[in-house]
DNA sequence: GTATCTGCAAACTCTTTGCAAAAAC
DNA sequence: GTTTTTGCAAAGAGTTTGCAGATAC
């Protein structure tokens, strides 16, 4: 599962949807930043560099649908506004490191809750379907 | 650290704070739902059956304070609105299960990742507060 | 008495929606 | 050509803020 132009364009039609220049634009943002966790006002600011005449509208509507195709992630940091990065979901899990002064994210890499999702099957009869850790705290810079 | 009255008043009188009518209301209906993982919304239309006249600016300003104070724990689903449990973060950690299909917020209880902190303080220089941990999917119910 | 707190309404931020014109296929 | 998509502006949800009057201590 490849975060590609091609990619895309195939998850378009496999769902009747068309291949707009904002679109590609919007995709080419996030192959640019593959270590960011984008917000759509970031997205926005990006765009508008070579594409001054895109709306607000366009960039919430093109991150809802990619990431109902699967291409974005939809993450929360809990600073009220919502955040995307590649959706590699099934594939391996990364977690996030939230700086509670500065407010960068840095990531994390763990498979140790593979295990956990099955042990919450049995015990809770809860069908894991995905799953989010953050830890919050204070990096490098600031501690 | 118990979540009673008088915890709350010594808190309050810590910070040079006032122990409001509102705030003690606002206190027990956390106390009576211990359970729970409540919205600003939820805590207006339960605290409204006994206080008609209390605003829902009193609901944000006392859940803030709350929260500073150490009582209350704001936590994000991802819904777009933010929910308070009593804070127990440094005692013990239980974390969520998320349904998918009828929102359903369910507990679980594990100590798994309090050795993870220590790995990530080595490894990343990152220095962990809190942490919280998200399962999505699917409930007994919906599955 | 004085500083804090409340209630109200207005403002603010992030996001969604309706609609006519524009563009992809 | 037809259906999807865009841009705009307006609406919507959740939350915050300013201020005068009310209240805890």
């Amino acid at each position: 599962m490849e975060h590609t132009l091609d990619a895309l364009k195939q998850k378009l039609y496999d769902r009747e949807c068309k291949l707009t220049p904002q679109r590609k634009v919007i995709m080419e943002i996030f192959t640019q930043n593959p270590e960011k966790h984008l917000s759509a006002e970031d997205v926005y600011g990006m765009v508008k560099k070579t594409h001054p005449e895109i709306g607000f509208a366009t960039i919430y509507r093109t991150l809802d649908l990619f990431a109902e195709l699967g291409i974005l992630q939809r993450i929360d940091f809990g600073d009220g506004r919502g955040r995307y990065e590649f959706g590699e979901s099934d594939v391996h899990h990364h977690h996030h490191l939230i700086c509670l002064k500065c407010g960068t994210v840095a990531e994390f890499d763990d498979d140790l809750l593979d295990g956990l999702e099955s042990v919450i099957e049995k015990r809770n009869g809860f069908e894991v379907v995905d799953h989010q850790l953050k830890f919050y705290g204070y990096c490098n810079k600031c501690r």
